[in-house]
DNA sequence: ACGACTTTGTTCGAGGCGCAAGCAAAAGTC
DNA sequence: GACTTTTGCTTGCGCCTCGAACAAAGTCGT
C-alpha cells in the first residue's frame, strides 16, 4: 500500500521544530533561537513569521540590550486556543478548560454516574464545553483538543474502555469518535489515574523522568511515568496496584473476589469499614477526613496502617522501577501527612538503599485538579505536537 | 553556547532514513522503498548509491517480475562491518564478535574475575577483540562499536558503574573514554541483565514493547523493556528484584546484610544451601542442575519453590507493568521447566486476570548467549542510528 | 550631545535537495 | 517479434535554507 503523498511542500516544514522550543512559554529572542538550533538568523525570521501568522506565538516587549540593539522577545501566546480536559469519576465528572500554557481558565463539576453510559456523558461534555467557552467569550472553534480521563482500563491508542468494571455500555465504545462527530476536535482517552500522574508531573516535577502516583480513593491505583513517557503496559492496565495482594488481609475479602487485595485493606472505605468495626462512626471517605483533621487518634492511626500496608506493596515497585519521586495523590491523601508517614516508613526501611537514596515521598500538589489538568496536558501534548503544527503550518 | 554548526550540507541527509528500513535485514527493491517513504523514484535512487557506496547495502540479485522488467533487490550488508558484545561477569568474561544483522561470528569465554580492575578487563577485552577480529581475516578497524555489560548498576549514559557492590576499582571509571582512547571505537555500557534482556527481546520478540527478563543465578536480577524502550530507571538500578523481601525467609539472612531478600531464597547458592541443609550433596549451581536434570526429586522441589519465591514477587511486578512475556533466564532457568513452572503456579494464581489473560511467561531462548548477543545490539542501536548513518554519509 | 560600535532585523542571490517528467533498457506477454 | 510493463537514470524546476549585505535601533565613550 502507497504511503499517502507528502502535501507537496506547502508551508514551512521547518516551523514546527521551532514552536518545540518555545511551547514551555519561555520568552526567546531571535538570536537565542538561532543559536539553540543552528539554523540562520534568516530562517529563524521566516519561520517565526510563519507561527505569527497563526496567532500561536506572539511578541513578548523588548529583551535586555548586550551592548546594541535590544531584541524582541516571542513566547507562546497561551490564548490564542484552548483545549478541554475532563475527569469522568465513577459518580461525578468534572471538565476543565485551560489555555495553551496549561493554565486553567474555568471549570465545572456535576454529579453525572458513569453507569449513564456513554452518550450522556460525553454529551454533557459537549454541553458544557460549549457552554464554559460562551462563559469566556470563546467559541467551540477554538478548542485544539480535548483530554478525558475514565475510570477504568483504556486503550489509548484507539480511545476505547477495555472491559471496564464499573462503565456499563462503555466497553469498546469509540469515544474519540464520538467527540469528532459531535465537537469536530480529537479527542486523548486514557485512564484517570493515569492522567493525573501526567497532570502532578507536569506541575510539579517537570524535569522528573521516573516517577509513581498513586491515587488513593474509593479505590488504589497508581500511574506510571518511566523514562520520562507514560508506560501503559500491553493491555493499558499497567499500574493497577489495587488488587495486589498482602500479608495483613488474608482473611478480608474484596470487592474482586480475593481475599487480601491492597484496595480491600488500604482505600478509603476500607479504612472507614475497618474504623467502623472498632466503634468508630464513620461511613465515608470524607466523614474519615474529617475525623483525621479533628485529630482522632484511632483514625489517624487507621490512615497511617493504610500507609505502610500501601508502602509494603510500592517497596517492590520502588525496586522494579526506581523512581526519583513517588507521589501519593486521590481523596485519602487529603488526611496530611498521616498517609504519607505510613508510606515513608515502610518503604525507606524495607528497599534497598541504592533505590531511596535519591526518592522522595510526597504528597500531590495538583490535589483535586491533578486530573483535570493531565487531561488538559495530554490534549495539549498531542495538539501542539510537531506534526499537528505541521498540518496547522500546512493549510495556513 | 552556541550549537554546533552543521556540517554544510555534505552528503544526503535523507540517507539514514532509508537505511532504518533496510536495517531488519530484509530485501527491499527501489519501488517497495518509494512506496513506503513516499519519496520519488529518483531519489531513492540517489540515496541508495550513497549507502552502497559505503559498502553498507548490497545488491541482492533480482526480484520476481510483476510483468515488466524484474527489479534489484537491496539488503542490509551485514558483513560490511563488525560490532563487539561483551559480557563481564563476576568471574568470567565472554566477548563475542557479530556482524551487522546481530549474528555471533566468533566468541571466546575467560576466567578472568572482575575484580581484577577495569584495566585489566578491558585490556583483555582490547586484545581478544583484535585476536578474534585477525582470526576472522579483519582488521579492528572494521569494528563500529562496542557493546559491555557489567555485573553492577551502570550509568549508560555516561558508561560509568554506580557504586558496584562486586567490582572494586570501578566505581565511576570512564569505560567509554578508555576504549576509546585504546580501540578508538564508541563503547555502550549497561547492566548485564539490562543487556541480557535486549538481547532476548531481539531474538526471540521482536515486536514485544513490554517484556521483563528475569535472570536467575549467582544473583536474581530483572531488565525491563517498557512500551519498547529499556527502563533503567532513576539511578540505573531498576529491575534490581533481588533484594525484594518475601514472607518465607524472614529468617534467613541475606548477604546484603538485611533478611528474606530473594536472593537469599532463590538464587543458585541459595537452593543449594538449602539443599546441602537437608542432606543432599550440592556445593554449585551447576551440580544442582546436573542433579535436577538427573531427576532427583528433593532438588526438583527445591528448584519448583524457588520458582515460586520469585514469581512471588513478579506477581507485583506484572500488575505494576502489565507486560506481555516474561522470559526466565540465567544458569538455573537451565534446569527445565521447574522453575518455570514454579513461576506459573504462583503468577497465573495471584496476578488479577487482565494482567494475566496475554502474559506467556517462558524460558530463555538465548539461553548463554543473550548477554553477549545483547550487548552487540546495544552496540549496533547505537552505531547504526539514523544520527551515526548521517555522520558516515556527511564524511564519505 | 554626538559619533563609533554593537547587535538586531530584513532582503536578496546562490546553492542544495527533492520532485516530476522524460527516456532508454530489460524483461514479460501475446 | 512487437507491444506492454517496470525499472533505472538524467534533466529541468521549485522550494527551502544559508550567508552576505544592508538598514535600524540601541549602548558606550568622549
Amino acid at each position: 500500500m502507497p504511503a499517502p503523498k507528502k502535501p507537496s511542500n506547502v508551508g514551512l516544514p521547518g516551523a514546527s521544530e521551532l514552536f518545540q522550543l518555545l511551547r514551555n512559554g519561555q520568552p526567546r529572542t531571535r538570536a537565542e533561537l538561532a543559536s539553540i538550533t543552528g539554523l540562520a538568523r534568516s530562517t529563524v525570521g521566516l519561520r517565526l513569521d510563519a507561527l505569527l501568522e497563526l496567532d500561536l506565538i506572539s511578541p513578548i516587549g523588548e529583551g535586555a540590550s548586550s551592548g546594541g540593539r535590544p531584541p524582541s522577545q516571542f513566547a507562546l501566546n497561551p490564548s490564542a486556543r484552548v483545549v478541554v480536559g475532563v475527569d469522568v469519576g465513577a459518580s461525578h465528572a468534572t471538565i476543565g478548560i485551560t489555555d495553551l500554557s496549561g493554565t486553567i481558565l474555568s471549570t465545572r463539576r456535576s454529579p453525572i454516574p458513569v453507569s449513564d453510559g456513554p452518550e450522556k456523558v460525553l454529551g454533557w461534555i459537549a454541553a458544557s464545553s460549549r457552554e464554559l467557552l460562551a462563559d469566556l467569550d470563546r467559541s467551540a472553534r477554538d478548542i485544539l483538543a480535548i483530554g478525558i480521563g475514565l475510570p477504568g482500563p483504556v486503550e489509548h491508542d484507539t480511545g476505547r474502555p477495555v472491559n471496564p468494571p464499573i462503565m456499563p455500555g462503555w466497553d469498546d465504545f469509540d469515544v474519540p469518535g464520538w467527540i469528532h462527530e459531535e465537537l469536530g476536535v480529537p479527542a486523548l482517552v486514557d485512564n484517570d489515574v493515569n492522567i493525573m500522574a501526567i497532570g502532578e508531573q507536569n506541575l510539579a516535577f517537570p524535569d522528573v523522568r521516573d516517577m509513581l502516583f498513586v491515587k488513593v480513593a474509593t479505590g488504589i491505583g497508581s500511574g506510571i511515568i518511566s523514562g520520562g513517557a507514560l508506560q501503559r503496559g500491553a493491555q493499558g492496565s499497567a499500574g493497577d496496584i489495587g488488587h495486589v495482594r498482602i500479608e495483613r488481609g488474608a482473611a478480608v475479602a474484596c470487592h474482586c473476589g480475593n481475599y487480601g487485595c491492597l484496595e480491600a485493606l488500604a482505600s478509603g472505605p476500607a479504612i472507614a469499614r475497618q474504623l467502623h468495626e472498632v466503634g468508630v462512626d464513620v461511613a465515608s471517605t470524607q466523614q474519615l477526613i474529617a475525623l483525621v483533621r479533628q485529630g482522632d487518634v484511632r483514625a489517624i492511626g487507621a490512615v497511617r496502617q493504610a500507609g505502610r500496608d500501601i508502602g509494603e506493596v510500592l517497596t517492590t515497585c520502588v525496586t522494579l522501577m526506581n523512581p526519583s519521586v513517588i507521589v501519593i495523590g486521590g481523596s485519602v491523601s487529603a488526611a496530611g501527612e498521616h498517609l504519607l508517614a505510613g508510606v515513608r516508613e515502610v518503604v525507606y526501611q524495607r528497599s534497598t538503599p541504592m533505590a531511596t537514596h535519591h526518592l522522595s515521598i510526597v504528597q500531590s500538589r495538583a490535589a483535586e485538579n491533578a486530573a483535570v489538568l493531565g487531561a488538559s496536558i495530554l490534549a495539549l501534548h498531542h495538539a501542539l505536537s510537531p506534526a499537528s503544527i505541521d498540518g496547522m503550518v500546512a493549510v495556513r
